[in-house]
Parts: structure tokens; C-alpha cells; sequence
DNA sequence: ATATATTATGAGCCATCCTCATAAAGTGCC
DNA sequence: GGCACTTTATGAGGATGGCTCATAATATAT
């Protein structure tokens, strides 16, 4: 029974890969606008009808493009960060990571922005960012479960400070025509270290403050004495 | 000559002022595949020809719009910051401002992305964004001269730390049905300080310092009360 | 081998962008 | 004011491209 079944199914699944590789082709080079269903039919070799037994519309077609291009995206993710390593060391490798492939695949990327929008709605968030997005959250979250971050720092407002950043630098690059660099990753690592790392040792003196407080409210205290008394 | 020529020269001009403001309803309203020229024309009370005389082409009308609203932006940005203050509260200013504003006309912000897209190009830079920008540029800048930040900072990095955090936030916020989000601002403002500025006795503990600092206030006003009493 | 279910096809429908021949309105000159 | 000329406006129609659907080819079951 799988046996006869399974010749199809994989000629099925063949097809569904030639179409998305065809469909991320077409729409990389031409644009999403630039891209016609008949070009894509024509490079995947199959009729234009088919390409409708396979996806409801071109929306939807662009829709899988960008989301297996992020699951892809995931992988290439878990395998450039080690565990083993220190949370910060961890942040810097996902950082470069991503830095370096929105660079290189920027055509994809700005996909995203048009799969995005759903019939009325601008923004809508594919399942398979939210999983990539994952990838940073989970990091985090093992730093401070082995106590290497604060414990009450908020997630969603340095996730938003690192994937901004990174995408806005590799949109600087871009324009001016330059590959990855280095200190971008550094500068944004120095500065989420100082306000992630749980080691409270640089604060400069925290004992200092605590004791000019002290002396402080005495002092307030004597004057408030002398001025009733 | 110039009273002869003014009546047209208004009507005109009063015609691409309406154009623009039907474009704008129906392109964020509709989106842009969902806007069509007619519908545009119709709002606009005049012929579907007559928008082809004002804009070579639906891209080209979008462009416009999308440039109007960033212009408009720009001259709002300058209002919103006092160069009066301190930098780092000018900063303050404008990034409020930038997240307020991005939050709320959200559906125009997201058509620039399609604006960007021109011919090939994923990306390209309006004009009136880089005059945009340009506000944030000019208080680093004009903050560098008073010797308030650090002479050697990069600044297009931290500009992209910036923007890209304010960009990526407006969008968590607007996913989470959330309005504007002061701790946002702070967090921001209070990295960016660290990092910015020139004197470096400041870092530590800004609410403690801030205690002090009232503390200190309230001692010297009690004290000159005692003089003078 | 025949009946049934699945998969493939491409001609054609329809919506929409844009052009262009034609018309209307405005301007200058006598 | 009337006449030539320029500027502005119009909407029917061409062209393109997304999508449907009647039909055909192929696979599966009995």
C-alpha cells in the first residue's frame, strides 16, 4: 500500500520543490510585481494552471517563498550558535550570522515585507519569523537560567533592539555597496552586555552610592531638626 | 502677467493637493494592490486620464505620497526638539516623537516599503527619508560640537541602533494592539547615553544619581532658607 | 479491462493599468 | 469680442497578467 502510493507522492513533492525553487527565482530577479505566474509556470516547466493546484494565488506562492527561505533560516541559526559557549559569545554568533546572510540574500528578504500583507492588514507575522525569532529569545532565556543575565530584564525590548539594529546596518551596508562588518557586531554586543550581564561588577560602585545616599538623608534629617528646633 | 497666470497656477496646484489626498486614503485604506486608479480618480472628482497627467504611473503617485508624508514628518521632528536642552534629551524628544508618530500613522509607514521598490532594486532611498534622518544626524552632530558626546563615535551606527530599534518596536507594539510605550524611550535613551556620552563619571545607577541630585536640591534650597532666616 | 479518482492543461474571462485620439478650457493678440 | 494656439481634461480601448474551468491525460482500484 505505501509502496504504490509513495511513487506519486514524491512526484508531487518534486514538483512543489521545482515550483517554489522556480517561483523564489522569478521573484528574487523580477520582483514581486516583475514576476508573472506564466514565467514561473515556464521555468518549473508545468502549465500556469498547475501552478494554481499547488497554490490558491500569487500571494500564496510568494507566502511559502519568504517562509522557506526563514525556515532555512532557523537551521543555518541552531547550527551557528554552540550552546556550550557563554551567553554573550552565543548573542555575538547569532549576530554575525544574521548580519551576514540578510546582507547576502537581501533580495529574499525584502520579500518579507510583501508577503506580509495580508488583504486589509499591514502587518502580519509569518509563523516561521516568529520561530526564527525564537532562536534569540531561547538564548536569552538559557543566560538567565544559568544566571549569567539580569533576571528582569525584558525580552521583547532588546530582542527588538538586536533584530532592529542588525536590519537597519544591513540596510546601511547595502546602500553603500559593503559586505559584512565586524564592528557593527561589536558595538551592539558592548552595549547588550552592560545592560544583560547579570555580574553587576562594573557598575562603578554601588556601595559608594549607597553610602553618599546614607550620609545624604542624615543630612537632610539635621537640617530639617535644626530648622523645627 | 503673474495675475493672469496665478488662477490656473492654484487650480493646478489645488488639483495635485486633492490628488494626493484621495491617493493617500484609498492606498492606505485599500493597500496598494487592493487601490486602483480609478477608485482614486473618482475620490479625486476627476477623470481617470487626468491622474496620468500629474504622475507618469501608480508606482509614481505612491512614491509621491509616501515622500509627502516623510516631509511632513521632518517639519513635525524639528517642532517636537528643543536644541535649546541637553542632547540627550533632544533625543529623548525625537525619538518619542518618531515612535508616537510611526505608531499611529502606521498604514503609510508600511507603504514605504513598497515605494522603496523600484525597477530591480529591493531598496531605495527617498529623498525626503534621508531629510528625515538627517534631524537625528544634526542633534548628534551639534551635541559632538558642545563637547556634551564622544568626538569619535560612528555615528551612522548609532543611528541604526536608533531607528532600528524604534522601527522594530513600533511593530511589536502595533502587533500587540499596544499604544506608544514610554519604557521603550528609556531603555533606548539610557543605552545610548552610556555609549554617547563624552563624560564618563555619569554612568552609574540613574535613579540613584537622580535621588542624590534632589536630595542635593532640597539641602542647598534648606540651607539658603537657614541664611537667610 | 473498465470505472473511478487524481492530476494536468491552456484557452479564455475579467480586472486593471495605461495610452491616445478627441474635446474642452484657457490665453494672447488684433 | 473673435480667432489662432496652447494647455488641460476625458474616457474608450489596447495590452497585460491573474485566475477559472471545461476538458484531457494519467494513475489507481476492482
Amino acid at each position: 500500500m505505501p509502496g504504490k502510493k509513495n511513487k506519486p507522492r514524491e512526484r508531487v513533492e518534486a514538483r512543489e520543490q521545482t515550483i517554489l525553487s522556480a517561483a523564489t527565482e522569478v521573484f528574487t530577479t523580477l520582483g514581486v510585481d516583475g514576476a508573472t505566474m506564466a514565467e514561473i509556470a515556464r521555468r518549473a516547466q508545468i502549465a500556469e494552471g498547475t501552478l494554481y493546484l499547488y497554490h490558491r494565488n500569487k500571494q500564496d506562492l510568494l507566502a511559502v517563498v519568504v517562509e522557506r527561505f526563514w525556515a532555512d533560516l532557523t537551521e543555518g541559526a541552531l547550527c551557528a550558535v554552540n550552546t556550550e559557549e557563554a551567553v554573550m559569545s552565543q548573542l555575538q554568533q547569532l549576530a554575525t550570522y544574521h548580519l551576514t546572510e540578510v546582507i547576502n540574500q537581501y533580495d529574499i528578504v525584502g520579500l518579507t515585507y510583501r508577503a506580509r500583507q495580508r488583504h486589509g492588514e499591514p502587518e502580519y507575522q509569518l509563523p516561521k519569523i516568529r520561530e526564527y525569532v525564537r532562536v534569540f529569545d531561547r538564548i536569552v532565556e538559557r543566560g538567565i537560567d544559568r544566571g549569567e543575565l539580569k533576571a528582569d530584564l525584558v525580552l521583547w525590548q532588546y530582542r527588538d533592539i538586536f533584530f532592529g539594529t542588525l536590519e537597519h546596518s544591513a540596510r546601511t551596508l547595502r546602500l553603500r555597496n559593503a559586505g559584512f562588518d565586524a564592528s557593527v557586531i561589536q558595538h551592539l554586543i558592548n552595549m547588550l552586555k552592560i545592560h544583560l550581564i547579570a555580574d553587576q561588577a562594573t557598575p562603578p560602585l554601588p556601595s559608594d552610592s549607597e553610602e553618599i545616599l546614607a550620609k545624604l538623608r542624615s543630612i537632610e534629617n539635621q537640617l530639617a531638626e535644626l530648622r523645627s528646633g
